[in-house]
RNA sequence: GGGCGGUUAGCUCAGCGGGAGAGCGUCUGCUUUACACGCAGAGGGUCGGGGGUUCGAAUCCCUCACCGCCCACCA
């Protein structure tokens, strides 16, 4: 006999080794080899700088339950991991411990710096996978894959290569988003835009005939960049002005006056200064215009104007002087508070710049293409459904894709410039000529590519993509792709285009996006709201099992989730009731003896058991995980516990029982994988095999015995309605009752009460029923309705309980059914529902009608009688 | 400026065309030897406002209000 089972569950002790029992066996290796169907989930990576928040929490839970349901269901599954190397994020983080001790990025040179961050990525780049681990995540960790690993390098070189070949890729000098604290250029995506509560400055331009043009700006120190001011042609204000020259007045340069349908003749004075090196309108204008484009700010943000007085201030110093300068002049106007909104570093929260520099970048229409056309003709899916708008009005209005960043850290540009001959060599393997005049005297771009471009590639560099490796041929395209909504731009649509573009297929079937996690407020957590909830506490404090339970449970799809530790502890307490039903088993049946025949509770389970294998089988395909959670407590806690095991305190069948038992293990197993295991390890005997999570998944019978869920339903309610009266009553549980089925009941019924009458007596505290043709007498009776079956019970309350009480009880359960039989008459007295509605409602109805009424004369004769 | 989501019991949320549901909280009983992280009951909602479609609307359509999010180059 095995071990006996503990009072309470330990979590803690359960799960560390459960885990490496699993890992040490092999449970998550998937066989390329395997002839079953493939199913694939690759992990969206975590940054290797990272630890497990809330949001990988979820996500890595809703992947491993599909991926666990999937496994016992017999696929060849297979989970991919691996961890991101999130250039700006990494490099930032490491410079910042540079900092502290006191060492600049920039003084060291490229080697070393990079070399730190090797090292750094070694020593700690390994924790957030221990904490998948401590999630329960049953990836395949033979296959882990880092972005910057050898083969996913091979990969990146083989696409930009390809790319670049086909004038998808160019380099270009351009107006770029610039970041004057990473120094390097970003994406349109990674600019955040804030609302600021900044000012509006309204200052004059001098004509030099003592006219002034009025301008407004929100920054007025990019007027050392200004090469016009513009007007809409149709303003009358400014029609003598169009094609005079204003006279700078910190710089004595002459702009001339240009008129622009671009310029809104509303906003501000109507006349706009124009900057084009310096901002995104002003530059398309000055191109449209053919004007000067200075660039007056340096990478890290000053002005940079050699023969100004300003050279060398920082942006935001330069404003403030030039307002001084411009009220010392006489041309400051004014200057109004203004809403506007501001683009930040997604990375480091810096103000941008808008700035004109070499860049390489993506060539996308070409691209997108395809991949609009593959989720608009159903090969990927979104679920839910409305994220397809979303995606796909974003890739129609797609812009080129800004891949380089003035970066150490990260895959280096495989582009090298000839010094004698200025050629251009892109190539895979690093060259050692150029292949225009094949001088030796090659440099490197010094940039590196966005870190999006790598993880663009993920879903098949990861199989070993360029080789044909068996992995790629087995689980390419993968089938579900699990995610949050914030990086659909950034990640999926990017994955879409280089699947297509390389793979000639999607690389996912579905693309399931999930919700935000926000703290019980619906706030956004973050580290400097200080609401952050870190899931490794709530692990410790109430177990994986009931964390991952809960998370699933919130999972509701469409809707964010509110993260609420109170319900998480509801699900501690359902993890605990689970373990005790073990218990029970184990200490109070195991040494009954099995009967011939099962009963009609084991006969009963059997049947729940198969419906609800088939509804969590639906729940779990169309990833309605709350759904799926909510079926399993709803079961196990209300029906397997609170009625089939009260009900083998009767009729013990630990055979039958421990059956039930063992199925509900194995369909709850993809969501509580460590106390499922542990009990099926513990409990099961003779098991087809030794693990839980390598067990088949059960499969629903295909027709059910009507019978059994209604004799059941009719044992049920008539114990429900004893309860009740009992409970209405007061009478303690102590005090058992006496009751005699009533004459009216129908034949069938009062014989299936009787075969049944154990159940009634144990679960319902009564000490004698009796037949309706036994003759008993019975003082102080009152008749007992048994909610839709033809039943009726009579109950002798002679010493429990006082008249008035029996009197008000009857007048409630009276006015209830008045209320009821009014609401069927009318709605049967209405032409038209007679007329329109289906017949079997209309039936229904009726049907109903006569219950209501019967019961009404009945209450009403029994008020009497009192 | 566009687009999306939400508004249902005190709280967190399911339901999305046929007489309002769950969990938690509240209240009333229970030391019923698996479980007080428990058992048995109860109370509680004109389903955000208004209009429409329908025999019938929390559920479909329109409109308004209030929250939240995403996208967008108004100086």
């Amino acid at each position: 006999m095995p071990t006996e089972l503990t009072k309470n569950y330990d979590p803690k002790c359960v799960e560390t080794r459960i885990y490496a029992e699993w890992e040490n066996a092999g449970c998550f290796g998937a066989d390329a080899t395997d002839c079953a169907p493939p199913f694939t989930i690759v992990i969206p990576p975590p940054n290797v700088t990272g630890v497990l928040h809330m949001g990988h929490a979820l996500d890595n839970t809703l992947q491993d339950i599909l991926v666990r349901y999937k496994r016992m269901s017999q696929f060849a599954t297979l989970w991919v991991p691996g961890t991101d190397h999130a250039g700006i994020a990494t490099q930032n983080v490491v410079e910042k411990q540079l900092e502290k001790e006191g060492i600049e990025r920039k003084s060291m040179d490229r080697e070393a710096f990079l070399k730190r961050v090797w090292e750094w990525k070694e020593k700690s780049g390994g924790q957030i996978i221990h904490q998948l681990k401590r999630l329960g995540a049953s990836c395949d960790w033979s296959r882990e894959r880092f972005t910057m690993d050898e083969g996913l390098s091979k990969a990146v070189r083989q696409v930009f290569v390809t790319l670049y070949k086909e004038n998808l890729i160019y380099r270009s000098n351009y107006l770029v988003s610039w970041c004057p604290r990473c120094q390097t250029a970003l994406s349109d995506l990674e600019v955040e835009h804030e609302n600021i509560e900044g000012k509006i400055v309204y200052f004059k331009y001098p004509l030099g005939d003592g006219r002034h043009i009025m301008v407004a700006t929100t920054r007025p120190e990019t007027m050392l960049g200004d090469t016009a001011i513009a007007v809409n042609p149709k303003d009358k204000r400014y029609k003598d002005f169009i094609g005079q020259e204003v006279i700078h007045p910190l710089t004595q340069a002459r702009l001339k006056i240009i008129s622009d349908s671009y310029v809104d003749q509303s906003f501000g004075t109507g006349a706009v200064k124009i900057t084009p090196a310096h901002d995104v309108n002003d530059y398309e204008l000055g191109k449209r215009h053919q004007l000067n484009m200075p660039t007056i700010l340096n990478e890290v943000g000053q002005i940079e104007l050699p023969n100004s007085i300003y050279h060398g201030l920082d942006r935001f110093e330069a404003r403030n002087k030039i307002i001084e300068d411009l009220k010392a002049l006489g041309l400051f106007e004014k200057s109004e508070p203004h809403q506007h909104a501001v683009g930040h570093c997604q990375r480091c929260r810096t103000i941008i710049e808008p700035r004109i520099s070499d860049q390489w970048f993506v060539k996308i229409k070409s691209l997108a293409d395809p991949a609009i056309a593959a989720v608009k003709n159903g090969q990927t899916r979104f679920v839910p459904e409305h994220w397809t708008d979303t995606y796909l009005s974003w890739m129609e209005n797609i812009r080129d894709w800004c891949i380089s960043r003035q970066l150490w850290w990260g895959h280096r540009i495989p582009v090298w410039y000839c010094q004698d001959c200025d050629h251009q060599t892109v190539s895979i393997e690093d060259p050692v000529e150029c292949e225009s005049c094949a001088s030796p005297k090659l440099i490197q771009d010094p940039d590196v590519l966005d870190t999006w471009f790598s993880s663009a590639l993920w879903p098949f560099s990861t199989l070993g993509w360029p080789d044909a490796s068996p992995d790629l041929k087995k689980f390419y395209p993968t089938s579900v792709l699990v995610t949050g909504f914030d990086i659909i731009f950034f990640w999926v649509a990017r994955m879409m285009m280089m699947g297509l573009k390389f793979m000639k297929a999607a690389p996912f079937e579905i693309v399931h996006i999930h919700a935000l996690v926000r703290d019980e407020h619906g706030k956004k957590m973050s580290k400097s709201k200080g609401n952050v909830i870190d899931p490794l506490v709530l692990m410790d404090q109430y177990g994986t099992d009931a964390f991952r339970f809960a998370l699933a449970s919130f999972s509701i799809q469409g809707r964010d989730i509110l993260l609420s530790v109170k319900r998480i502890e509801g699900y501690r307490n359902f993890i605990t009731k689970l373990w005790n039903a073990g218990r029970f088993l184990r200490q109070s049946l195991s040494d009954k003896p099995i009967p011939d025949n099962p009963s009609l509770a084991d006969q009963w389970i059997l049947e729940r058991l198969s419906q609800v294998t088939e509804e969590l089988k639906i729940t779990l395909e169309s990833m309605k995980f709350n759904e799926a959670a909510d079926l399993l407590y709803q079961f196990i806690w209300h029906e397997y516990c609170d009625w089939y095991l009260e009900m083998q305190k009767v009729t013990p069948n630990y055979k039958v029982a421990l059956h039930a038992f063992n199925t509900i293990l194995h369909l709850l197993h993809p969501l509580c994988p460590f106390v499922t295991e542990e009990l099926y390890q513990t409990l099961i005997e003779n098991k087809p095999s030794p693990f839980l999570m390598l067990s088949l998944f059960p499969k629903a019978q295909k027709q059910s015995d009507s019978r059994v869920l209604k004799t059941f339903d009719l044992i049920q309610s008539l114990i429900e309605s004893i309860r009740n009266f009992r409970s209405e009553n007061k009478i303690a549980p102590s005090k058992k009752l006496t009751i005699q089925i009533a004459k009216e009941s129908s034949k069938t019924n009062q014989d299936l009460a009787m075969t049944h009458k154990p159940y009634v007596l144990s679960l319902a505290g009564v000490q004698n029923l009796f037949t309706a043709d036994q003759s008993v007498s019975m003082d102080k009776t009152s008749k007992l309705q048994v909610q839709n079956h033809d039943i009726e019970l009579i109950v002798s309350w002679e010493g429990l309980i006082d008249t008035n009480a029996e009197k008000e009880r009857i007048t409630k359960q009276l006015d209830q059914a008045r209320q009821d039989q009014k609401f069927l008459e009318t709605r049967l007295q209405k032409k038209s529902y007679r007329d329109k509605a289906p017949k079997h409602l209309i039936e229904r109805d009726e049907q109903k009608l006569k219950e209501a009424s019967t019961l009404v004369k009945k209450y009403e004769s029994e008020l009497k009688g009192l």
